[in-house]
DNA sequence: GTCTATAGCGCGATAGAC
DNA sequence: GTCTATCGCGCTATAGAC
């Protein structure tokens, strides 16, 4: 058996916070989320939660840090690997951010609605390292001589892959919600790639 | 010279309370925004905003409403419109959201946000009188004899469309916020269309 | 470390004068 | 209709016993 499990009862006090901090901040957004309802969530006591961290405040912080690192870690790795082409980068990028989207559908309308109430506050744990403008993947497309800015092609693809996860909640109510929403996403494991290999192509 | 003006001074006191309602609540969202905010921002007294509107919860479902209205309204006439070509369409489609989302930046990010906290409560809202299986954008769709599901060409373009505004604060960290914003809009009001078309011939 | 009890205060809402 | 003043709740945070 695995050492991590998913739905484990004896992690330590602080985890077990972080846990139900992370859940509950990820569903209500910081305004709308009670300590009440964290420590409910996490079955301890609310004291304990200021003991830990030293505010809701500071808690916040400590879990936008990591919900940021999980929805843009996926990215610069890839972006800046020498050892994949152009098109391996698209299916990678697409598997890997469809497969952890599929485990945390609210991640990405949490993280860039808290983004744009402070923008400022957490610019600094997004920045890669190295600027996109410098990074292997707009090198390969430049030397593919396309004339369009290698921003549209960041868009195009985060935009065809994210969207359908934020947008979801109107997406289902214009179809009725008749749609199978998992098998479209697999669906678009593949298209996405191929899309983005057309407009490669023509440019 | 036109009767409605952008910072007219002598509106109605509800409609003042109404626009800066709009103002902070977009910008905020629910749970961050103080009436007290709202107030000042409408330059009238506290007291003023429970005599005309009967509560925060109440304003905010006026102002919810109307957002919801201004995001999604443009889409379905669009969608439905028997007169105008597939072609025509993705050109109507991406040049009104592109124009409105210049204007309402912070639209879609507040939108979905909150409709992600209560998905139920405005999903009347949403839905248009015929569902988009009905539509004929998606007759249209399936007179091209393509294989993939409607619903990927929607995700598709309203992902690219929109994705680039919800983005934005990312977007901007990872280059430095040396892009030049409003032209790259300018230039995708061509090229999504043109995007669309393609992923419409090879499909 | 973990609990109970409560301080302290910001918030939405209202009473009542004008 | 619009204001000032204030109520009272619910929240975060803390004191203090165990």
């Amino acid at each position: 058996m695995a050492k991590v499990v998913k739905a484990e009862m004896d992690l330590s006090t602080e985890e077990k916070i972080k846990e139900a901090a992370s859940k509950v901040f990820t569903k209500k957004g910081y305004g709308n989320a009670r300590t009440r309802d964290i420590a409910e969530e996490a079955g301890i006591n609310l004291a304990l939660l200021n003991y830990y961290f030293r505010s809701k405040e500071k808690l916040f912080e400590v879990i936008m840090a990591e919900r940021i690192q999980k929805l843009f870690g996926i990215l610069t790795p890839i972006l800046n690997d020498s050892d994949t082409t152009l098109q391996e980068k698209f299916v990678k990028i697409t598997e890997s951010y469809i497969d952890m989207l599929n485990e945390h559908p609210d991640l990405p309308i949490f993280v860039l609605s808290e983004l744009r109430n402070d923008p400022e506050r957490f610019a600094d744990r997004i920045q890669a390292k190295t600027h996109l403008t410098k990074s292997v993947f707009v090198k390969q497309l430049q030397e593919k001589g396309t004339e369009i800015h290698p921003f549209h092609f960041l868009m195009n693809l985060l935009g065809m892959i994210i969207f359908p996860f934020v947008g979801k909640p109107i997406l289902q109510t214009v179809t009725g919600g008749e749609e199978n929403y998992p098998a479209l996403m697999e669906q678009r494991k593949k298209l996405i790639p191929e899309w983005l290999n057309m407009m490669l192509a023509k440019a």
